[in-house]
This record gives C-alpha cells, structure tokens and sequence, in this order.
DNA sequence: GATCCGTCGGGAATATCTCCCTGTCACAAG
DNA sequence: CTTGTGACAGGGAGATATTCCCGACGGATC
C-alpha cells in the first residue's frame, strides 16, 4: 500500500485548522501530521517533521507568512509549501510565488480544490486556483512585469495618489505639490480610471492592501 | 429522544463552512441545516427554516452582517445569532450585541468552544468568548469610554460608515441600505464631522487603522 | 406633556468631478 | 530634422456630489 500524504497545517485560527484538518482528514491518502500558528513554529516543526506539504496562511502572527515561506525554503529547498489565503489579490499571490511557494488557493474556493490542491502539490506540481491562474495569465499578457496597476502609474500620479489615498482634498493636494486645483482634479479622475475604482476611499483601500502604509 | 439544535451557517467562505459543519456535525445534538454566503440569502433563508441558532460572519458582502442581524431580528426578535468573526476588536463587539447577537466568538478560539456557544445560545444563553468578555468588563471598568469617536457614530451612522469607508459611493450605499440617496449623502457629511476628516478616504484610513478590515 | 435623539429625506447653494481639449517639454525612432 | 509618444499642466462646461438648513416621525426620558 502507498503511504499516505504527509500535510502540516499554519494558520493562526485553532477552529480554522480544526475545519481543514477534518476536511484532509476526510480524504483517505492524506494524513495531517502537525499545526502551527505561528511562522517560527512553523519553521521549526517543518525542520522536525518533514511532511510533504505545508498548507500555509499568510495572514500569521510574528514573521508572517512571507517571511516563513522564505526562512523553510532558505533551508530546505524542496519544501512543497500550499499557500491557503484569505486574499484574492494578485500581488498576494506574485508575492508567496516570489517567496517559494509552490501552489496559492484562496478561502473563497470550493472545499474540493483544497485535497485536489494538496495532492499536486504533493506530486511535486504546482498548483493555482484556476481563477487566479487566468487572471495573472491575463495580466501577465497585457503588461510587462507584475504589474499591481499601481505600476501603471507615472510619477506625478502616483504622488497625487498618494496623497488622496491619505486623505487629503484635492485642493490640499495642490497645494502641497504645487499644482493648479484642476490639474490634480483631473489627475483623481484619470487614477481612478486606470485603477478601476470609483471612489478615493477606493484608493486608499488599494493603497493598504498593497502595504504602501504600515497600518 | 429530545430534539436535535438546527443550526444555519453564514459564512461567504465555501470551505470555510464546510470546515464548521464537519466541526459541528460531529456532535450528536447538532444539526446544521442551511448555509447562506450573503446577508440577504441569510434573511430570506432564516425566514424560510427557522433554526435555533445562527452561526453568522460579520464581514459579509453585501449588506455586512451587523445589518443582517439587525434585518433579522426585525422581523423575529426570537432569532438567536452568535456572530463567529475573525475580529477581536472590542468595538465589533459591541456593535454586534447592540445590533441583537446573542452570542459572540472570534476564529481564533479553541474549536470546543464554537460547539460549547452554540448549545448554550440554543438553550436562551448569551455567550461571550471568555477573553473578550473579561475585555469588555475591563473596559467598562476603566469608566473613560475608550472611545476611538467611532463609538460617537450611532447604529445607522456606522453602517454607512462601513460601506463608504470601503469604497462604495454614495449611491451604492442607498442602494445597499434600502435609503435615499439624500438620506445617505447627510449621513455622510454627519459622520465625517463627527469623526474630524474632511474626505472619505480618510474614513477609510481611519477604519483600517482601527483594525477595522482584515488587509 | 416637553424634550431629546436617532432616523429619514427635501431644497438650494456651492464644491467637486468628469470629459474633452489645448499646449509645453523631453526623448526616441525614423 | 521631423514625427511620434507620453508625462505634465491646466481651461471650460455640464453633470454630480456635498453641505447646510429644515421638517417629520417614533421612542425614550424626565
């Protein structure tokens, strides 16, 4: 008989990994063989116990979820890491892909794409919510490099939004970079255009999801 | 044999819920009998199977939870709803228990306490995670109303606030709410005196600053 | 009963946004 | 040298949004 699948569960959430640990536990070749909640416990109990997957949060305490993915793989690097997030935004997953991170689903996806999910990522393919996988084909097509639309943004624009994502008026704006009140009315319309927002508390939500400001 | 509790999961994560009714389903006396992914299906689905117990999320899309739960209890002020966030935050709280929770405990709780809030909403209790409820006596002890001025905003004042701080405009938030455009307008100018910013970005600074949304 | 307060909106003046357009400058390709 | 191209700066006009002031209603509270 084969020996079943080796998962490691980090998230934060006791009751979050109770749940995945009873819908792996469901699938009869997978077997759950340990849980952190932290990144630090993580790396260590990867280091003890070698399992074939890690099915990660990023949203951890401590280091994060990056940081984890990185330290695991800085030290082993055929560590077959499944990043299981919370968030659908591309630069989230350009980022845990950057970091090492073999396969990217969301919280949002049917249950049975987690097992199928873990049993790629076991296989030693790589795997991504298909959903995810067109839309960073489609934005990889249309730009250069991982554009996070914020790239599309000149210079000046990127000021201006800046500073309206803060929560400054258009007319503070202007006054601080010196422009005419037009001018950076104009520049609001056009930045919210290319982004795809219609509010500027819009773009103050884009501006934190991305980590442009702390908190 | 005494009856089995019903109970109604309200999540907008598939897996999410699947992991619950796997949590809560192996307990004898619970019975999970509907899931809903969105405030209004909530509503409509309450009305239509009348279970003991609603397990709800706060952030839902759509019209949020705390206006779920305060649609339903419009219509059975009996409706008991234990709100199971990933918020920690003092004031979701609140806000929650004001709106007509009963009951309220964060994912980061110890996977028997979700089954032990349950049967205890079931049975007419209220419920209160243990660490949040020593918090909130706490606080109410400490007699300075920590008020982040986001205690100034009334039930009505803060769901607006929610929506706009998010990036919903003006009309999207009538829309969302069931108000008049004019209604909400007002509102919007109301809550950004009251809080001190001249934008709506701001607001949305000021939201995610106090932990309001997850990124 | 009188008085707040929260909720819901109308009206009118004002501010802002949007869309289109002009013009300059720098820089690169033909 | 000429011809794009794209960032940069703003004007004009009409559509929208915001502000401020007001009335109305139902509940509390005193």
């Amino acid at each position: 008989m084969k020996s079943k699948i080796t998962v490691m569960l980090v998230d934060d959430h006791a009751v979050v990994r109770a749940g995945y640990r009873l819908l792996l536990s469901g699938t009869p070749n997978i077997e759950v063989v340990g849980e952190a909640e932290r990144g630090e416990e993580a790396c260590q109990l990867y280091a003890d116990t070698r399992p074939d997957v890690i099915v990660m949060d990023l949203s951890l305490p401590g280091i994060g979820g990056l940081a984890s993915i990185r330290r695991i793989r800085s030290r082993d690097t055929s560590a077959r890491i499944l990043v299981f997030s919370i968030h659908d935004e591309l630069i989230y997953v350009v980022r845990a892909l950057e970091a090492g991170a073999r396969g990217y689903i969301t919280k949002s996806c049917a249950p049975e794409i987690l097992v199928e999910a873990v049993a790629r990522i076991a296989s030693g393919e790589s795997f991504l919510e298909p959903e995810i996988a067109q839309r960073l084909a489609m934005q990889t097509l249309g730009g250069a490099e991982a554009t996070t639309a914020l790239n599309t943004l000149s210079a000046r624009e990127f000021d201006v939004f800046l500073l309206l994502a803060k929560g400054y008026t258009t007319r503070e704006v202007a006054e601080e970079l010196r422009l005419g009140y037009k001018t950076v009315a104009n520049y609001s319309t056009l930045i919210k255009s290319k982004l795809g927002v219609n509010t500027t508390a819009e773009m103050a939500r884009l501006a934190y999801q991305n980590g442009i400001f702390k908190t």
